[in-house]
DNA sequence: TTTTAACCGAGACGGTACGTCCCGTCTTGGC
DNA sequence: GCCAAGACGGGACGTACCGTCTCGGTTAAAA
């Protein structure tokens, strides 16, 4: 319940923390990035503006945190025993990430953090980074189980999935299809990896 | 008496919005999607607001028009003679038109169009569907060569060159290194219309 | 009939000027002198605005000139048989003429009109002129009667009731009671045109 | 970053509000109520329009809220021992007081305050509150002086010379001839006072 | 336990841009 | 030619937020 304004303990530290990062969340699954105000999530939270300034220096700062705070654990990635099994629990992983606060952030930031070197390299890392370690494992298991042959591997082609993903996310929004996901594992990742690399 | 005292006779109709597109075009290379201000963009083209909002009803309509109207003509694909020439040939393409307003603006219009669906639609057709033409003809030519057996050939797979290009882009921001460009064509495209889809 | 938007043969000269008047009028009594715009009487008189400056170089004379159109003729100052009864008949009509479109323009152009010399003096001629040429035969009549003595009558008195009713409809709106009227002439011009002046 | 650079420190509440009066009064005393602008009165007392807004809903109150802080203190009624004496002093002090700002607003404020019930109220008191109530002692002092007798004083009388002089300065404007007030107080509202209400 | 300093909520502040209305001028067709 | 219609360059409106700042009150740690 966030509308008593009648006396409760003033929060502090943590607890204050996570009330802003949860009305910075609300908002951003309400309004969107684009329309997301510092001013509506002060109030939102319940407290001031300068509350939020403290801790970040701009929106995007706020924003990036309070999505990285809630990123899906990239955990270990699912071990179906087949390659395409990994590729499909990968990808639609992957898909299931974008389709909340994540996917949404992700889509508003792009613009504004290339502007700063180390903002752009953040979103990355937070976008693509567990993705990528995640196909590099499955296609590790993959080679190790002889599926496929390590030399058919190679950066490009381990990023062509999340590609073709996010591609679709960020110009059809959420939420992505599953045919699109088992089109992407047929008829392009498992075939690729079936074939040397020239 | 409150008007302008300028001497040449006042612009209308083409002359104006040409006059506006160059100014909303000059401001998105300097400052951006997102800090481009339609009262900059007004007094740059040396108008009112009014004059903005008579042709387009919103800022993202205004850059969709403006750059729409400087993007490069598909036109006739090149034809090298080689698969392999024509896809080099594409992506570059693809890669130039990115590398400047209107990839500038595809960044900043990603968040903010997906609230309307017709809007979306629009982004996406400037955005994408140049690049999947000229590739569904690119390919075309491929397999009346021989070069390439139809049966390898899936929408899927026509998107893939262009999904890494623009992912790229929209992460790591222009330009767009040539390596990446030969590594996609070489490694992934060319490969796969190689091996028959399942 | 206003609203008819269907082909009408189209208006010159003399019945243009009455649909402007006419429209400049209603506006007038619609929506106050302050907030009627040039914009608005155009489109209720179905015209241009370039037909409303082509007459009138501005808000101010096209009011005054719509207003002037409507003055109730000063006509022959009633003639009741006593000063009494002239007074009343006089102020009543004063006061009426206040009430409508007249005396809304009076109040609104009240501000305006004093930074221009010449239409300053009209206003005056418009509001003040009339009643002071009635109350001056009113009281002509009255002395030649010998109600009232020769040495009583001055300018100044002369103008008091004028005063008085002008006074109390700009500050409290129309309608003016009848009461103040009675009192006026009871306990003011007819006492002081009863005494001296010194 | 966005905010102002300046050294002084922010000013706030009293300072603000009567940096804001000051230049209201500024901006009436040099353009006039209908040019007075929300945006040049922020301009010139170096704040935003939103500084206004938060005090004032409109230019009408702000304005009222300006001349009525700096209208001249009713005060004690000058008494110079005689009737005549003290009308004149009342008058010129009336006189005095519309030849600056509350003149100038009143004449701008009357066609708008009609509008509002509550601001023509305001209004009337302001223009017209502490004239009746000083003309009412000034009177009552000649009472007891037994220069007047009581019955030959009634509100309308009492009203007579302030509605003299606000009609000369509206209709004429600033300064009022002294001429003008002797002759009111001579010719009107002496020999007035010297004769009987029916 | 009391003091005290950091932190909190609230929101005022100077400012930018919004999208709208109207200004007074100018241009275009049509009658 | 004059008319209607309305585009044009521009000014001001009143609103929403920006990022900074100031103001009391808590409230947790130091004394």
């Amino acid at each position: 319940m966030v509308t008593d304004h009648r006396k409760q303990p003033r929060r502090r530290g943590e607890a204050l923390h996570a009330a802003i990062f949860e009305a910075t969340l609300d908002e951003l699954a309400e309004v969107g990035y684009a329309k997301l105000t510092m001013e509506r999530v002060a109030e939102r939270a319940r407290t001031g503006k300068a509350s939020l300034y403290r801790r970040w220096p701009s929106r995007l700062e706020l924003v990036m945190a309070a999505v990285y705070s809630v990123l899906p654990d990239p955990a270990d990635v699912a071990d179906t025993g087949s390659l395409r099994g990994d590729l499909l629990a990968l990808l639609r992983h992957t898909s299931a990430a974008l389709d909340g606060a994540p996917g949404e952030a992700m889509r508003g930031l792009l613009s504004e953090a290339l502007g700063d070197r180390g903002q752009a390299a953040t979103l990355r890392e937070n976008s693509q980074g567990a993705g990528r370690r995640m196909m590099h494992e499955v296609v590790r298991r993959a080679v190790e189980r002889g599926e496929v042959e390590a030399g058919a591997v190679t950066p490009r082609r381990l990023d062509v999935g999340q590609a073709m993903i996010r591609q679709h996310f960020l110009f059809n929004g959420p939420p992505i299809p599953d045919t699109l996901i088992v089109e992407v594992v047929d008829e392009i990742i498992v075939p690729l990896l079936g074939c040397p690399a020239p």
